[in-house]
RNA sequence: GGGUGAUUAGCUCAGUGGUAGAGCGCUUCGUUCACAUCGAAGAUGUCGGGAGUUCGAAUCUCUCAUCACCCA
C-alpha cells in the first residue's frame, strides 16, 4: 500500500509520543552504552501555574535536541523535568479561584486550610504544562517529575519527595554559618500582595506624574538671605526668606520626613544648616520640626537643591538617613494605607520632636536646654511611632497624597508660579489631581508639558524665580512631568519602598566561588556577553532578601521563644532548626525541662501569654524569667514568612536528584551539563544556582549555560496580552505540527540571536517535512527499502559514491554545529542537504537507475538510497522527532525505535570519493548551465534539444560519458554530438569544456549577445579583483599560501570561462 | 545616567580578516509517473555614516547616528 501524500501530524504525534513513553524511551539512562558518560539537563522549571508559551517552546526545543542527540549517541542521559511552586502567582491564582466560586477567602480560611486548597489546586491544574511539553515532543523523564514544594508539611499523597528537606537544610546551614540574618531593611513592598518582592520583580516604568513644590518654614520665624549666583559669582537673585523650598513627587511621605538635606557645598543654604524647619502639614499646634543637614546626595542643580529625607520610604533617603543617624518613620501599613495604629498623633509628634532636638544636640548644632533630656530613638522605637495625623489615618496612600497637597496649598505653603508657567502642563489654575498611577493609566492622566506649545521658553528651574512677577496671577507650582515609577511585575500596583523586618542572605560572602567558576572557565556562558553581565552583577551584589509575606512557600524554619537572658526590650530569641521538635528541644534546654511550652500562631498571641507569665513573676527579677519558680508557660511562635521562590529553585540541580540524601542519581547526574534558559533570569536563577550549589556541594552545577532572548513577534515586539500579538504554540502545533515549530525554533537559534517568530517560516518548515516525506514515498515506491543493507554501503556507481560522501560531510557538520550550540547551523545544514542535495539532485539522478535500469546498479542504488534516507531520519530526529520516527517505522522493520537509533560516526575522510565528487559537481554544473541558457532564451521547457561539444579535456569527456543518461534527462538533451558549434548557438561553458545548444531557429541572437555580455561583465569584475590582488607583490608576500593558491586557481577558472564566452560572443558577432 | 547588544537583499536573519549567503517574498516558465505543502530559471546589496589598522575589512579599532534590551 503506497504511503499517504503527506504526513498527518495531528494523528501521528500523540500516537508516537505514547509509543515513546510506553517503551520507556525517555527514562534516565535509556539507550546508554555500557560505561557511558552521563549527560544531564535540568529543565528550567516552569511555574506550576504556567501554560506553554513560545518562549517555553523555544527553550525546550533546544534542550530536547541536546538530550535526544546525546541519547542516540549512547550517553547515560537524563532530562529532569519539574515545576516551580511560584509563590505569588500560585497564591494569587488560588485566591482568584476561591473568589470566583464564592468560597471563603484566604484570611477567612486561615493558613492551613488555605494551603490545602492550594495543594488541591496544584494536583488538579498544576499538570497543564506537562501535557503541553509532551505535545512539543519534549523527551523528559516524566517518571522523575519534580516539584519545588515536594515533601513540604501538609503535602498530600503523591507530593512526596524531599525537595522541602533540601531547602530547609540549606537555610539552616547558612543560618548557622551566619550567612542568613534578619533585619530591618528597606525593601520593595507590594501593597497588593502585602509582601516584599525582589528588585528583579520590580518593573520601572515611566509614567506621567507630578512634582509638587512646597515651602518648609524655618522654625521660630527665622529668616535668611537666599542668594543665587551664576558660575562667575554674579548675583542673579536675592531675597529674604523664612522657608526652604522642597520638591517632591510623593507629598504623602512628607509626614515621615526626618530631615531636609542639602549638599555641603551649596552656599545658598549654608546659613541655615543645623537649624530646624517645619514640615508644613499636620495639625498646626503639633507641627513637627526637622533638622536641615548636609549630605552629598542632593544635587544642587536639581530642583531647589534641597531634598526631604524620608528614610523609611525611599531608597536614596534611606542611605542618607543611615549615614546621618536620622530616624526612619514608617507611614504605611502592609496594604499601602496610612497607618492607623499606635498612640495618637500629638503624642507621637512630641516624641519625634524630642528626637529631632536630640539630633541637633548630638551633632553640635544645639546645646542641651533647660530641663531637657535628649531622646534617642532605637530603630524599633522609630518604627513603632505613627506620625500620620489622626485625620489621615487609614486613608489609602493616594487619597492621603491628595489631602496633604490640598492642606498645604490651603495654608499658602505651596510654591506659587504664574499660570502660564510651561512647567505646569496641567489645566491652568487647577492643581493637578493625584490619581493612582499605573501603567494602564498612562496617557489618561495629565499630559507631559509641551513647552513648544505657547512659544514661551521654560523658566529657569531654580526655585525662587517663579513668583517674581507679582502682578501675574499665581497658582501652585505643580510640574507635570514623566517620572519613573516602580510597579510590581505580578500585581501591577505601585511598589512602595518600605522599612520592614526581612531575612537576608549575605550574598557577598558566597559569591566568590560563583565568580571564579566563570572567570576560570569551569562554567561557560553563551553568548559570551552573558559572562560580562554576570560579572557586573555579581561583583556588585546586594544582600538577597529571601523572605516573603506569603503563605504558599517554604516557611522559614525559625521559631521565637522568650529569650532567657535578654532584657524586656528584645525578648524574642530566634531559634533556627529543621523541625519544630528540634526547635522546641532548644527552647526546653534554655527554659528548663519543666517549662510548659505553648506553640501559638502569631506574635500577638505569644505576647499575651508572655505578659501573663511575666505578671506572675516576682517583679524584683526585672522580668527575667530564668529565675521563675516552678513550671511556667513559655510561648513559642514560628516566623510566619515563607522563602522567596528563587531560594528553592536555586537548589534545583541537587534538589531534584534527592539531595541531601546521597542518592545514586546524585552521583550519576550531578554536576549536570548544560543549562538552557532565558537571559532574563541570569540573575534571578542562574547566578543563584551557581552560588547555592557551590556553597552546598563545592561543585559548579553545570559546565555550560546557554542563554537566549525573548521570543518576539515578527516585527520584534514583545508578545503581550494587551498588545494582542500573542501566539499560542499549541495553535501552531495544531496547524503545522510540532516538527515545523521545532525546526523553526532551531533555525532561529543562533548564538545571541534575536528571536522573531514568523508563521511564514513555520509553514516553510512544514513544507520541508513534506519534502522529506515524499522523498521516502518515492523510495518506497521503488523498492528501495527492501534493499537496505547493513552498515555503510560501498557502491560502485559515481552518483552513489558521491551521495555517500555528501552524507558524511553533513553528519560532521551537524555534529560540529551541535557541539558548539550552533543549533541554527545544524538546522540549515540539514535543510540544505535534504532538500538541496538529496531531493533536488540525488533522487533525480537515481531515477534512470531505479526506473529504467535493472541488475546490480539498480540494486546498489536502492541500497544506497535506503541508507541515505535513514541517515536523514537519524540526523533530523533530534530536531523533528515525530515525522522522522513515523518514517522510520513506515520504511522497514527496525530493531529499535528511531529515538534510540545509533547516531553515526563515519567521517568525510572515510567516505568521500574525490573523483566521484568532482564528476558529479561537473555534471551538475553542466546541467545548470544548459538549464540556465534554455530558460533565459525561452526555449520551451518540454523540448529536447541537441547538445554540441565544442571541445573538452579528458576529465570532462569521462564525466560526460559516464553520466550522459543523467545529463540528458535533467537538462532535457536529445542527442550529443561533437564538433564546431553551428552559427546561432547558445553557449554553455563549463570547467574544462565548452558546449553549445544549436538553436538558431529558436533563439534571438541579440538576446543571447546580451546574456553573454552580462555574464562577461560579472566575470570582468571578479577578474579585476583577482588580478589586482595577485599582481600586488604585498599580497603574495603577506597572505597565507593557501589563500594565494586559491586565488590563482580561481583566476584560471574565470579566465577559462571568459575565453569561452568571448569566443561565443565572437561567433554571434559574425551573424550580425 | 550606567551596562550590553544590534544596524547585511523587499522581509526575517546567517556570516570571527580572503572580496557576501539562506529562507520567505517577488518576476518568468512549467499538468516531466515522490512532492503544486512542487519543479526550473531570474532580479535585487556603496554590509547604518565617517575615519583608521591591514596586501586585503561585513568581520578588528575609533567615532557619529539610529534602535533594542537590562540595571539605576
Amino acid at each position: 500500500m503506497p504511503m499517504e501524500k503527506t504526513f498527518d501530524a495531528a494523528e501521528a504525534e500523540p500516537r508516537l509520543y505514547r509509543r515513546w513513553e510506553e517503551s520507556g524511551a525517555f527514562r534516565a539512562g535509556a539507550n546508554a552504552r555500557a560505561g557511558a558518560n552521563s549527560f544531564t539537563i535540568m529543565i528550567p522549571p516552569p511555574n506550576v501555574t504556567g501554560a506553554l508559551h513560545l518562549g517555553h517552546a523555544f527553550n525546550n526545543t533546544l534542550q530536547d535536541i541536546l538530550v535526544r542527540w546525546h541519547r542516540m549517541r549512547g550517553f547515560d542521559t537524563l532530562w529532569q523535568p519539574g515545576q516551580d511552586h511560584a509563590g505569588i502567582a500560585t497564591q494569587l491564582q488560588v485566591e482568584k479561584q476561591l473568589a470566583a466560586t464564592q468560597q471563603p477567602g484566604r484570611r477567612e480560611l486561615g493558613r492551613d486550610a488555605f494551603l490545602q486548597k492550594v495543594w488541591a489546586w496544584k494536583q488538579e491544574k498544576g499538570g497543564t504544562i506537562i501535557g503541553q511539553l509532551k505535545r512539543l515532543g519534549a523527551s523528559c523523564d516524566w517518571s522523575r517529575n519534580a516539584f519545588t514544594m515536594a515533601g513540604a508539611p501538609g503535602a498530600p499523597e503523591g507530593e512526596e519527595g524531599n525537595f522541602h528537606d533540601a531547602v530547609i537544610k540549606v537555610f539552616v546551614d547558612l543560618y548557622d554559618k551566619g550567612l542568613i540574618t534578619r533585619g530591618k531593611r528597606l525593601v520593595n513592598w507590594d501593597p497588593h500582595f502585602e509582601t516584599a518582592i525582589s528588585d528583579l520583580e520590580v518593573e520601572n516604568v515611566e509614567v506621567p506624574g507630578h512634582m509638587w513644590h512646597f515651602k518648609y518654614p524655618l522654625a521660630g520665624g527665622a529668616t535668611y538671605t537666599y542668594v543665587e549666583k551664576d558660575a562667575d559669582g554674579t548675583v542673579l537673585f536675592e531675597e529674604e526668606r523664612d522657608y526652604i523650598s522642597i520638591a517632591t513627587t510623593r507629598p504623602e511621605t512628607m509626614l515621615g520626613d526626618g530631615a531636609v538635606a542639602v549638599h555641603p557645598s551649596d552656599e545658598r543654604y549654608a546659613p541655615i544648616v543645623g537649624q530646624l524647619c517645619e514640615i508644613p502639614v499636620g495639625p498646626k499646634e503639633h507641627r513637627r520640626l526637622i533638622p536641615i543637614i548636609t549630605d552629598p546626595y542632593p544635587d544642587p542643580a536639581f530642583g531647589s537643591g534641597a531634598v526631604k529625607i524620608t528614610g523609611a520610604h525611599d531608597f536614596n533617603d534611606y542611605a542618607v538617613a543611615k549615614r546621618a543617624g536620622i530616624p526612619m518613620y514608617r507611614l504605611m501599613d502592609t496594604a499601602g494605607r496610612m497607618r492607623d495604629d499606635g498612640v495618637p498623633y500629638a503624642e507621637a509628634a512630641e516624641v519625634a520632636q524630642s528626637a529631632a532636638r536630640a539630633w541637633l544636640i548630638r551633632n553640635g548644632h544645639a546645646t542641651v536646654g533647660f530641663a531637657e533630656q535628649p531622646v534617642s530613638l532605637s530603630e524599633a522605637e522609630a518604627d513603632a511611632l505613627n506620625l500620620v495625623p489622626d485625620h489621615l489615618r487609614g486613608l489609602d496612600r493616594f487619597e492621603a497624597r491628595a489631602k496633604v497637597v490640598e492642606e498645604i496649598t490651603a495654608e499658602g505653603l505651596a510654591v506659587m508660579t504664574e499660570a502660564t508657567d510651561p512647567r505646569l502642563g496641567a489645566p491652568k489654575g487647577k492643581p493637578a489631581p493625584a490619581p493612582e498611577p499605573g501603567p494602564r493609566a498612562a496617557g489618561q492622566t495629565a499630559e507631559v508639558p509641551d513647552q513648544a506649545r505657547d512659544g514661551t521658553p521654560p523658566l529657569e528651574p531654580e526655585e525662587g524665580g517663579e513668583a517674581r512677577d507679582e502682578a501675574a496671577q499665581l497658582v501652585p507650582l505643580v510640574e507635570a512631568k514623566p517620572i519613573m515609577q516602580p510597579f510590581g511585575d505580578r500585581s501591577g500596583v505601585v511598589i512602595e519602598p518600605m522599612l520592614t523586618d526581612q531575612w537576608f542572605v549575605d550574598s557577598a560572602a558566597i559569591v566568590g566561588p560563583a565568580l571564579d567558576a566563570v572567570r576560570e572557565g569551569r562554567t561557560r556562558i553563551l553568548p559570551e556577553s552573558g559572562e560580562r553581565t554576570y560579572y557586573h552583577w555579581l561583583e556588585n551584589i546586594e544582600p538577597w532578601c529571601i523572605s516573603r509575606q506569603l503563605w504558599w512557600g517554604h516557611r522559614i524554619p525559625v521559631w521565637y521563644a522568650p529569650d532567657p537572658i535578654a532584657d524586656d526590650d528584645d525578648r524574642w530569641a530566634p531559634i533556627c532548626a529543621p523541625t519544630e521538635e528540634e526547635a522546641l528541644a532548644h527552647v526546653r534546654a534554655g527554659h528548663g525541662e519543666d517549662a510548659d511550652i505553648v506553640v501559638v500562631e502569631t506574635e500577638a498571641e505569644a505576647d499575651a501569654i508572655l505578659r501573663e507569665t511575666l505578671a506572675t513573676l516576682d517583679t524584683a527579677t526585672e522580668g527575667r524569667i530564668r529565675q521563675a519558680q516552678g513550671p511556667i508557660r513559655i510561648p513559642v511562635w514560628r516566623d510566619p514568612d515563607v522563602l522567596d521562590t528563587w531560594f528553592s529553585s536555586g537548589l534545583w540541580p541537587i534538589g531534584t536528584l534527592g539531595w541531601p540524601e546521597e542518592t545514586e542519581e546524585l552521583k550519576r547526574y550531578f554536576p549536570t551539563d548544560v543549562l538552557v534558559t532565558g537571559q532574563d533570569i541570569l540573575f534571578f536563577w542562574v547566578a543563584r544556582m551557581m552560588m547555592m550549589q557551590l556553597a552546598v556541594t563545592g561543585q559548579e552545577p553545570f559546565h555550560t549555560v546557554y542563554l537566549h532572548g525573548l521570543v518576539r513577534d515578527e516585527k520584534g515586539k514583545k508578545m503581550s496580552k494587551t498588545t494582542g500579538n500573542v501566539i499560542d504554540p499549541l495553535d501552531v502545533i495544531d496547524e503545522y505540527g510540532a516538527d515545523a515549530l521545532r525546526f523553526a525554533n532551531t533555525s532561529m537559534a543562533s548564538i545571541g540571536g534575536v528571536l522573531k517568530f514568523s508563521l511564514d517560516r513555520i509553514k516553510g518548515y512544514r513544507n520541508f517535512g513534506t519534502k522529506l516525506w515524499n522523498a521516502c514515498r518515492f523510495a518506497e515506491m521503488n523498492g528501495v527499502f527492501e534493499a537496505r543493507g547493513a552498515g555503510v554501503p560501498r557502491p560502485q556507481a559515481t552518483v552513489n559514491r558521491w551521495i555517500v560522501g555528501e552524507t558524511a560531510r553533513v553528519r560532521e557538520e551537524v555534529d560540529a554545529a551541535l557541539a558548539a550550540y550552533r543549533f541554527n547551523d545544524a538546522a540549515n545544514a540539514l535543510y540544505a542537504f535534504v532538500w538541496g542535495v538529496v531531493c533536488d539532485w540525488y533522487v533525480e539522478f537515481s531515477k534512470p537507475l531505479l526506473l529504467d535500469g535493472a541488475g546490480e546498479e539498480t540494486r546498489e542504488t536502492q541500497e544506497t538510497m535506503a541508507w541515505v534516507l535513514d541517515q536523514c531520519l537519524i540526523l533530523l530526529h533530534p530536531i523533528m522527532p515525530f515525522i522522522t520516527e513515523e518514517l522510520w517505522g513506515l520504511t522497514g522493520e527496525r530493531a529499535k525505535l528511531l529515538v534510540h537509533a545509533d547516531w553515526p560516526d563515519y567521517t568525510a575522510a572515510d567516505l568521500v570519493d574525490e573523483a566521484a565528487e568532482a564528476e558529479m559537481r561537473w555534471a551538475i554544473s553542466l546541467i545548470e548551465g544548459v538549464r540556465s541558457a534554455r530558460a533565459q532564451m525561452n526555449v520551451p521547457a518540454g523540448l529536447y534539444v541537441p547538445l554540441v561539444m565544442e571541445q573538452a579535456d579528458e576529465a570532462a569527456r569521462t564525466a560526460l560519458a559516464r553520466n550522459d543518461v543523467l545529463i540528458k534527462r535533467l537538462a532535457r538533451i536529445g542527442e550529443f554530438s561533437e564538433g564546431a558549434p553551428p552559427r546561432g548557438s547558445l553557449a554553455v561553458p563549463v570547467r574544462g569544456a565548452s558546449f553549445a545548444l544549436p538553436l538558431a531557429d529558436i533563439i534571438d541572437v541579440g538576446a543571447e549577445k546580451e546574456r553573454i555580455g552580462k555574464a562577461l561583465g560579472k566575470l570582468g569584475k571578479e577578474l579585476g579583483g583577482l588580478r589586482g590582488r595577485l599582481n600586488n607583490p604585498n599580497f603574495a608576500a603577506s597572505a597565507p599560501e593557501e589563500v594565494v593558491e586559491e586565488a590563482k586557481a580561481n583566476l584560471a577558472l574565470r579566465e577559462e570561462e571568459e575565453t569561452q564566452l568571448k569566443a561565443a560572443l565572437a561567433r554571434l558577432e559574425e551573424i550580425g
